[in-house]
DNA sequence: TATATAATAGTAATAGTTATTATTATTATT
DNA sequence: AATAATAATAATAACTATTACTATTATATA
């Protein structure tokens, strides 16, 4: 009865696989991550969980790669590097968007009311450009 | 003979269809829009189009909104806001993007390329937020 | 333990997008 | 202009990520 987080130990192998990475995986590899340790899990509680991880603001979306959407258990924003040709998502620390982010509110549209901002680089990560 | 773009009637109307609005449209959109005028359309020949379009570079994605894609016919590099409640994108004018992506450089990761950079600001247009 | 509530697996359904193929239009060549 | 080669298209089927649904199982409460 003492007032926490709510439970489920899937819910918090899913939560902790996010947090655990810095793929910036998708549903379909938190899936195939855990299934071998949780063989009684579905694609679709994934899908439920994180849903509710970004309702929640205990995980972020990073955007759409190649199709599919991925996500970040880092909340604090920051932008990312995006490889065009691997797909791979990279965090970009040391670089705060807050700034960006007041500097752009000069010009936002009339009446807009700016909630979060996204920024990301798209290239080839070192791997694929060698 | 003389050397100059392809041609197609309803690939140009695509691509005019693209660039005349502000809406940042998606191919529903675009088909939705030319079907009238041009009954023997198909939604195929709306997105292999404007794939070309991308690959030519005289279309840019702004990303995916509520599941679907959406372009712009602008291509020099600007934010874009995107409404978090009706999906409706807007461009942010005289922002320049070059000064953060050079800004971004010293904090990519090693190795990384970047060719371009996209920034969206998320939140309620004028319209949502009244 | 009995009862109410929440979470889940499994499956079906949806939506955006891409691929396929037969047909039609366009361009090049004679 | 007629014919051959090429490109673009419509219509349809296929695919994939995601969401919805439902019967079942687990969890919490009394």
């Amino acid at each position: 009865m003492m007032p926490g987080k709510k439970h489920s130990k899937k819910r918090d192998a899913i939560l902790r696989a996010i947090q655990s990475t810095q793929l910036h995986p998708g549903a379909q590899w938190v899936y195939d991550t855990l299934k071998p340790e949780i063989p009684g899990l579905s694609l679709g509680t994934v899908y439920r969980n994180i849903s509710l991880f970004l309702k929640e603001g205990e995980v972020v979306s990073v955007g759409v790669v190649g199709g599919e959407e991925r996500f970040d258990g880092r909340v604090e924003p920051h932008p990312h590097a995006v490889c065009l040709r691997c797909g791979s998502v990279t965090d970009i620390p040391g670089i705060d968007d807050a700034a960006r982010n007041l500097l752009a509110h000069g010009g936002a549209p009339k009446g807009f009311r700016i909630d979060y901002t996204k920024t990301v680089f798209y290239g080839l990560c070192g791997a694929c450009s060698s």
